[in-house]
DNA sequence: TATGAATGAGTATTCATTCAT
DNA sequence: GATGAATGAATACTCATTCAT
């Protein structure tokens, strides 16, 4: 019958050791030599657990998406009101709690930039933003419901928002890693709800 | 006597035939060859202007900077109260009026990623943004004048409104390049500082 | 499991295929690809074994000085005056009885010559010369015991011969390179002695 | 009629300059552009006066040689005994009095160097060494006049002695340049001189 | 004569990917 | 599954030489 296949957490240690090497030398930087030391594993090791670099980049796009997803489930999980569903998907994406979460950061910024010249990155990317944006629409459509109904707010006012929020967390992603100096070192949730309030 | 000097032009057009090139391979994409072939001239000349590569992505920061203080003031001339100096500094960084500015943002978003692995970027790029926050600063202390000497706003409160209105256009940016589809095609001014009033 | 490693091999077969290329080419006609062509390999293997081409060059110092050692322990191994000992040395160094030894002299030159712009090299290149000057004096206090015990030979004059052969031998080699045709096919070890004779 | 041309002293200027950067980056560091700045020309001015960079080299050797005549016959002017024009010889090669010599020997040793494969440099070499070893053949068959006509010495063992002088001030020389530390400050011509005697 | 821009071939080095064991 | 050697194309950068002024 042979060993016993150990695929999918070879793939997971590949993934992380991408994201660390990429968090410091970015993505030509992340070289499949200094992946597989990163990993402690033989350069040879990485093409056999994926096809090419490109998948393992994407494969971070999947698990920086589902590492969201959980955080986003396990704080929502005692949100009862709308706003406090609200507040956890926003803690979930801004809060900087663990070490691994700066990886994460410099990861989903750099995803970004390879956007621009890898189309199959750009579509998992894509992907994972509008989910995101999906689960952002509902949570917000709930929170505005009494103005929705009234129609003191309006569809297009209401993906104003949407966009609006996206926005402002990508752009502090991107300024958590340069800029940090010129940064405040949190945001609260609090903080941005303020701006959104009608 | 002798060759008439013509670096100060030869520089700019590099500068640009690079932000041109990165627009569609980002920065490692962005080969000497390309950037020597968009610009029309023999490879070996770019290293005659240049010493690195890197010094060329700096130039880009310079001009970058500089193209955006250009249009600030070119739009705020006319600018009477706080509140029109506000807008057309936003103004001044979201509009996509001209066809120069899509590259633009391609060119500042990868600079932001370069940052992460070279420090003299990173130098550059921190010292741009400085800039720009010292400015916005300024606008904001003004717009919420009243506010501050009422005591209704203080110091840290208004830093935090900076930062957001930092992040916001950087996200925006980020966004702008690969998520467009997903995005509003334009933010009015308007809609940004309704989200700052108080 | 894996693949057997042949990293000292293969850097041997590369260091003398350096050697054979520089003897005709000079150190900076020793192109990777040269050397690469010259040992059979490909040009990308070359830095997968050696770092930078320098480290090749340090390689052959390092090579070039255990031949030496060899040679004279070889040589030595049935000499019992010091007399004989020192002849060994002097012989060890002179001699060119292999076909190797020519390539060996103009690498040792080359060697000499890229010590003036490469620290590095200039370390071991001095290193080996230390080494050798070690040895030599070792035999020259012996050879001139007598004298010495009697006074008749001081430390400084002694330091002088010790000197004067070092440059007679590294001059030799110099020239049999370009210049063998005004000079004699081969030196004599008792030639030089006889030149040391108090 | 135009200006006055001033060739010579130009092509006098480059052969110094190249020299100078020699001394420091060796034969390939001497870049025309770093030679050009070294001498205070446009780099364009360079292959004006001379058609290739070898052509510089050559010139050098040329320059060298002079240089060494002259400061043979400066030194043997009131030398009346064979003794005293040799000693004149050693001396205008071995003694380094000037502060430029020391640029000349590594640019004489690069020379050597650059004659493994560049055979014009090859051919200027030799020639220049032909010379000082007719010179120094002249003055030795004087200075053992006596041994000669007794027969106490052949044509043989004299040229042994030519070229045991030629080798060590060969290898004096590129002794001096990367091994000093290690080689006595100086040799006194009549040390060597000792070595002669029969 | 002189300047300095321009050319294009050449170099060391890196690296994703493949292959032999 | 795993190892590590091997491949070859690509890249930034250098530089002798030429050219326009």
């Amino acid at each position: 019958m042979g060993r016993p296949s150990n695929k999918s957490e070879r793939r997971a240690e590949i993934v992380q050791a991408m994201m660390q090497v990429m968090a410091v030398r970015g993505y030509e930087g992340a070289s499949i030599q200094a992946i597989a030391k990163q990993a402690g594993l033989a350069p040879g090791l990485i093409h056999y657990h994926f096809k090419t670099k490109q998948d393992i980049l994407l494969g971070s796009v999947t698990q920086l998406s589902n590492v969201l997803k959980g955080r986003y489930l396990s704080l929502s999980e005692n949100a009862e009101t709308s706003e406090d569903k609200l507040k956890a998907f926003i803690t979930a994406r801004l809060s900087k709690g663990e070490g691994a979460s700066q990886q994460a950061v410099v990861a989903w910024v750099m995803i970004g930039s390879e956007a621009v010249r890898q189309p199959e990155v750009k579509a998992a990317y894509l992907e994972a933003l509008r989910e995101q944006k999906a689960l952002l629409e509902d949570l917000l459509q709930d929170y505005f419901d009494t103005f929705l109904k009234k129609g003191k707010l309006n569809k297009k006012e209401l993906n104003s928002k949407v966009a609006f929020v996206m926005a402002f967390m990508e752009g502090a992603f991107s300024l958590s890693i340069t800029a940090q100096e010129i940064m405040p070192n949190s945001w609260a949730a609090d903080e941005l709800l303020s701006k959104l309030k009608i």
